[in-house]
DNA sequence: CTGTTAGCGCTTTCAA
DNA sequence: TTGAAAGCGCTAACAG
């Protein structure tokens, strides 16, 4: 069961190897037509099919793009997935999907056999603590994109949401509806940038509206604490009214509690979650969220890769391309 | 900027490529460790990577397996990739992830294209409709997985749900707790396996307990008119006291529609749903679900190709691997 | 219009 | 213990 190669259809041709070669790549410019026929038949009946890896090996380029990212459980990340894999599909381009579960040293070695299997780019959810991999992968000029985060230190161009404005809207809107004790609850892994923003944001919007700023309604913490929190910020002498969710994750922390203590939302608390989940409109109450465009951020990483690998510079080269959040009201807030 | 190679470090090293290559294999049986050593240096020095590529087409092993699923934003499929990813990882295998989205078209082009890239084996949820295709890859002998459906004229192992259980779980729950008028609403693609399964099972559980079956109360349809059908349900004459879901998104769809019609569940409709969801223990009321294994299938499925790929033949060789679902009862039945 | 030839970067006998 | 040489399957000048 010997697997046949080109070899073998220039034989059963008649023709040369590069002829069937020229076929392959539809060059037939100035091929006979009978020729091409005969090599037609040729492929047909020994069911010839070219290696990738072969020609991947001369050619320097794999046609695949690395993705890592922290976890694909997580929704975002799969929407983001999802729409690179889209895109990439459009210009032939296969995705290697890794999950780095937000371990420096898990993303390092993925980093370097991604490289080493010479796929064509990489787009990553950067843990952060990789400095000196991504400088090194920057001057190497090798094509890289981040996405949600962003990693200061490092000229690699970012996809992300404005997570400063994702935190001012919700709390814009708390402030519009009355609320003056507002909370931020927050998971925080490592000093990764958006949560960061989205603190910078709920602060700023709080000021603008004249209110001040409570360091007790401002908790960072796992997702296994997020209830402690909540209940924390709860029991304070003047308790909070609203609470925004920094994530899906921690929102889904605060319905837990939320149900537990029977707590009517929003009467007794309001809730704004950052992340669109499932189940915000049918649940009940509806929930109020700030989406994130996941799709046409994971798009415009696929483009923007895509652009570099073809090195259709496109000269400018922002550092940073910041989506806009979309405020969806609903009835917990 | 030229890429470094083999023969770059042995020159640098002064040996031959051949010992650079013994070094890089680990296989330091005879080698003096001396010119261990020099080896190890030049690497450093000029910052070697393997390109492998180059000893994927020598070895005609790629490391990588392909997976091909309906579509990766169903947390199905997600859980199971992670699965396969972190088996995989284990074994220094990598993903290629696409999307057939229940296209047998693309889900053709994408079997091929993953040959010719030579990865090693591939799993995929097939959407039944490339029988010859599939035909052809068996009598080829090339690792491959079916997971979650069953193509019955292929003899090639799938790993999923036993699905007749999953639904006959949730029926005899209904039915012992006093339901009698039970429907199912399952959303139909192509004729896959699961669907009719769960449907068969459903059958048979209100056969056992002597109920009888009423074509009305059976639906399969797309998602989109999955809130019709349960409209005519409940509409009937002797309408539907309790429902069964036949996956995520049809709850997803029933809650809606109680929602938005304010019935009480359970009192006024008692719902299951098949298919963990994520807002199922916090929901109200909270739901019951019968779960799937998704990881333990995905790890099955990886564990299965990994094996054949390796040629650790397990003789035996069965056909299908059947998984267990479990019912976990909350308030909504 | 088609064939010859020389690699791509690595592995692997087989000799030395 | 190390090196020379052939070859994996394909592409790309360059001849003819």
């Amino acid at each position: 069961m010997k697997r046949i190669t080109i070899a073998d259809v220039a034989q059963h041709a008649k023709v040369s190897k590069s002829t069937v070669s020229q076929y392959l790549n539809k060059r037939y410019d100035y091929m006979a037509e009978n020729t091409k026929q005969r090599i037609e038949e040729a492929i047909k009946e020994l069911d010839y099919r070219p290696n990738i890896v072969a020609r991947s090996l001369k050619q320097k380029s794999t046609m695949t793009v690395g993705v890592i990212v922290a976890n694909i459980l997580h929704s975002f990340s799969t929407q983001v997935i999802r729409a690179i894999e889209d895109f990439c599909h459009l210009q032939d381009f296969h995705l290697i999907v890794c999950n780095a579960d937000d371990d420096p040293e898990k993303e390092k070695r993925y980093i370097e056999m991604l490289r080493a299997k010479q796929v064509d780019g990489i787009i990553i959810f950067p843990t952060g603590d990789n400095v000196e991999l991504y400088q090194e992968i920057v001057q190497s000029n090798y094509p890289i994109m981040f996405v949600d985060r962003l990693v200061p230190e490092v000229p690699i161009p970012s996809v992300m949401l404005d997570n400063e404005k994702a935190a001012g809207l919700a709390v814009q809107h708390f402030v519009e509806k009355g609320y003056e004790r507002i909370g931020i609850i927050t998971n925080v892994i490592r000093n990764v940038t958006p949560r960061m923003e989205r603190i910078n944001g709920y602060k700023k919007v709080l000021k603008e509206n004249g209110l001040s700023i409570n360091e007790d309604y401002i908790r960072k913490m796992q997702v296994s604490c997020v209830q402690e929190a909540l209940h924390d910020m709860l029991s304070l002498d003047e308790p909070i009214q609203a609470v925004l969710a920094g994530n899906d994750l921690t929102l889904m922390e605060i319905l837990k509690y939320v149900k537990k203590h029977r707590i009517r939302v929003p009467e007794d608390l309001a809730i704004i979650g950052i992340d669109d989940v499932s189940f915000a409109n049918f649940y009940e109450p509806a929930l109020t969220i700030v989406e994130q465009p996941a799709f046409e951020i994971g798009k415009k990483a696929a483009e923007l890769l895509l652009n570099k690998i073809q090195k259709k510079d496109v000269e400018e080269e922002l550092d940073v391309y910041r989506f806009e959040p979309t405020l969806i009201v609903r009835q917990s807030s």
